[in-house]
DNA sequence: CGAAAAGTTGAGGATCGTCAACATCTGTGG
DNA sequence: CCACAGATGTTGACGATCCTCAACTTTTCG
């Protein structure tokens, strides 16, 4: 599974393979959008909501953030990025970049030109209909953040959030435990789920107390998923995906 | 702008034109969206969330509204969807319905197969880069969302939705002024924005009293739309839409 | 080792929810 | 045309969740 530099296989192509099995073509295709590297330390501003956007980036390592800033200065953090996603699909129809960018680890970006999707619009319907899937599902997870933000409180906002983060990252690390580093601080689980550090620090002790999860080093591990799962009302968008409906090849392998 | 049968024409293709021109061909491709009717009543349920989904709906009238219920019963609206909607897409990623679906006035619905759009991909790769724009308008929609949810007060909650159905409306109504018919309840504007109908009325009345709107019979009129956008942070995103990236047409007019 | 960042804990306060009574609107049948 | 019932909207009193401010502790990193 290592590419002839030594270098590991890039993760959007092994999220991709998480749903279907895709011919070389496709992989040289997918290849395509990661010929760049660009490196960025934690905490780095990668881009400011409203700069104009020439390119979109497929996230190699590390994770990242969409934000938005408020008029009295406080911060949303409107979804996050791990290595495999694609970033900046949504600004594609928008001039100017509708969220802001920012690494919570160290990270390495692989930027992409607009166009770059071209080629996999007109060569590979199988592809086209795989990024759309891969949208939808991002879309109904926006839809479950939607639901927590507007109608749970804070102890189901914040084991929702973790039980998302471990499933997302289950998608590019198939037989991870319930153990995983988490390394967000509270200020920006805080921002994620629409409470103060304040809070988020009294309701992980909760959650701990309760005996949910246990916390040590950055690390997290859920202890009672299933109790968790029912306490947050949580689905896994990401396990599965509906791809029957996709159209016969037209460039078949 | 009327067909020989004296119907209107599509809402969807009304829509789309708003952003692009299209060509003849293109136009047939959706109509085909559109072949069956199927009209329903004020407040019908259309769509249980968890249900098998086999096809999905072009909105020819009325409006509607997905929803999800919460374990305690209470319920939270996720989006609103107006005549010229496609509904549906990101439940093709699923098995399952992800969302209710529900109607708040008397609406027509075409129903057509999952499959109807193989058609569209492979035959128009302008009609997908132009669903897949939809699709990222939508997204960046359910961002400002989450911003609102998270971090705005009941004024800004409120003031931001009703601009954001105003301005919705003007999509497929060119030359609507800043009054429309609000045919939601207290209820449904609460469940949207994540208030009680309680809190919804005293904002609504605080709203009007502030002189940002006005209320009459089931209508509103938005007085200082400055000054309420100002207010609400709001920023329209239907208005325009950044086509310059889609690719060359390899079905040309 | 020391400074800055991150996390914890307490006290008091603001926003919004709950419950309840009442008012108004809407549509239906007599 | 009126009567009535159910749905919808309004208003008040009270309470819960979460926020703010602030002091303090722990961790991180140069």
């Amino acid at each position: 599974m290592s590419s002839d530099d030594g270098s590991v296989e890039s993760c959007l192509v092994e999220k991709l393979r998480y749903y279907v099995t895709l011919s070389d073509d496709e992989v040289t295709l997918l290849s395509q959008l990661e010929e760049n590297e660009q490196e960025e330390a934690r905490g780095a501003m990668i881009r400011h909501g409203g700069e104009p956007v020439d390119h979109l980036f497929v996230v190699k390592a590390g994770w990242l953030y969409g934000y938005t800033i408020l008029a009295d200065g406080r911060r949303q953090v409107l979804q996050l990025h791990f290595p495999g996603d694609i970033i900046g699909l949504p600004d594609l129809a928008f001039e100017h970049a509708t969220t802001g960018l920012q690494s919570c680890t160290d990270a390495v970006l692989c930027p992409f030109p607009k166009a770059g999707l071209d080629n996999i619009l007109q060569q590979s319907t199988t592809l086209t209909a795989l990024l759309m899937s891969i949208g939808m599902v991002d879309h109904v997870v926006l839809l479950d953040r939607i639901r927590l933000l507007g109608r749970m409180d804070a102890k189901a906002r914040i084991g929702h959030l973790l039980l998302e983060i471990m499933c997302r990252l289950r998608t590019t690390n198939r037989n991870m435990g319930c153990e995983f580093r988490l390394p967000l601080t509270q200020d920006e689980i805080g921002d994620a789920v629409g409470l103060t550090n304040v809070y988020v620090s009294r309701t992980l002790g909760e959650l701990e107390r309760d005996g949910f999860i246990h916390r040590s080093d950055g690390r997290v591990k859920i202890l009672r998923e299933d109790e968790l799962r029912e306490l947050t009302d949580f689905e896994d968008r990401y396990f599965q995906m509906d791809t029957s409906w996709f159209p016969d090849r037209v460039n078949p392998v």
